[in-house]
DNA sequence: GCACAATGTGACCGCTTGTCACAAGGGCTC
DNA sequence: GAGCCCTTGTGACAAGCGGTCACATTGTGC
């Protein structure tokens, strides 16, 4: 439930950068594959953010949704990891639209410290703990060689880390109050293989 | 259900790679938060794979699993995009651990065709249709900027790809036969940080 | 004012998931 | 080989969730 929310939220995300002001429960159906009575039932459950004859208002929308799901203010993330995928991650876009804010980006390669990606520069792991509690940082993202992923845990849990973000492959052990986060496309893309030979 | 049999995968695929080669049920509900009776359920509904007393045998697992999914063989991947991200994709393993083959790394930028990265090396926009044809591929990664995802996406399905997995932030408008896979980070964040703060 | 479009909502069905309980089978120790 | 423990395989059942039809309601545009 909570999670077709995120979906609409992705939606219409997009839909506004696409200079939409207002959508349909059909239109969300067409782009999320959710059923368009649910959707409105998803809704309408919250309050009555729609027009009967019209739709719903977009940033109105936007931030009912937000509201609902807690995360209107901005967060505070850390990413260890510079390689290849944390430059991908760090200078993308695609956090800050959704008001996340990577604080700080650690790596333990003595090279990549100091170098500047989005506009941060790499700290050296040895930061962590410091740069967790000064920003008050609750999610952690993994982007280093499955190798070093559970030590790397390891630390951002002690830091005082609760959601673990994991693009690594490893398998990671954690305390019961810790979340993890695994996403694998290799995984996902046999699955879609799965629906598609059906 | 197709899905927790995925998670399955997943984990098997890293209890191999620990060295481990049998499992409880009990175990791959610890690291997947699955329940262990709805794991011997889900399996024994297939046939009979564990032993009584003793688990599963990882390796004779992970091939009925394969085989239920019907993904035991080769498939070949388009990634279109040899940015950071694609980079970082081409150079992971994680396809590769999972049978799953990219094939050709297409780029529209003339600096970065030809260049290597993993052990192909970028090929110009312009032979994408010949490659997805050539290659069998029915699977499409796309890496690319969001302004250029639609494009590339309608090129992609042009030439016979089904199955679309975009990481850009767009919305893509695709025919009914053509599944879209999206993965939005920060989407799923915020989706944690709500169970966080439950 | 009328037709149309889209929301909000009740009722209902079926599928999936979670859970308890327990028999059956395999391995280990003595 | 007997007995014990561990783990699978499975039945029964409750609860929750999603999908669907139907329809009243309300705003828009002509």
């Amino acid at each position: 439930m909570a999670a077709r929310l995120s979906r609409y939220l992705q939606v219409l995300t997009q839909a506004k950068k696409m200079g939409k002001d207002r959508i349909s429960s059909q239109e969300i159906s067409d782009y999320t594959n959710i059923n368009a009575t649910q959707i409105r039932r998803d809704l309408s459950g919250f309050g009555k953010f729609g027009k009967r004859g019209v739709g719903y208002n977009i940033d109105s929308l936007l931030g009912e949704i937000r509201k609902i799901l807690r995360t209107q203010g901005q967060h505070n993330i850390a990413l260890v990891g510079a390689g290849r995928l944390g430059q991908a991650i760090a200078s993308s876009p695609i956090f800050a639209e959704h008001g996340i804010n990577i604080a700080v980006v650690l790596d333990t390669d003595p090279d990549k410290v100091g170098h500047a990606i989005g506009n941060l520069s790499v700290q050296p792991y040895a930061t962590l703990r410091d740069a967790v509690r000064d920003n008050n940082i609750i999610v952690g993202v993994l982007a280093v060689p499955s190798e070093g992923a559970q030590q790397a845990a390891n630390d951002l849990i002690d830091a005082g880390v609760k959601i673990v973000f994991n693009y690594s492959t490893a398998l990671l052990d954690v305390p019961g109050d810790v979340a993890v986060h695994a996403s694998n496309p290799a995984v996902e893309l046999l699955y879609a293989l799965y629906f598609h030979l059906t």
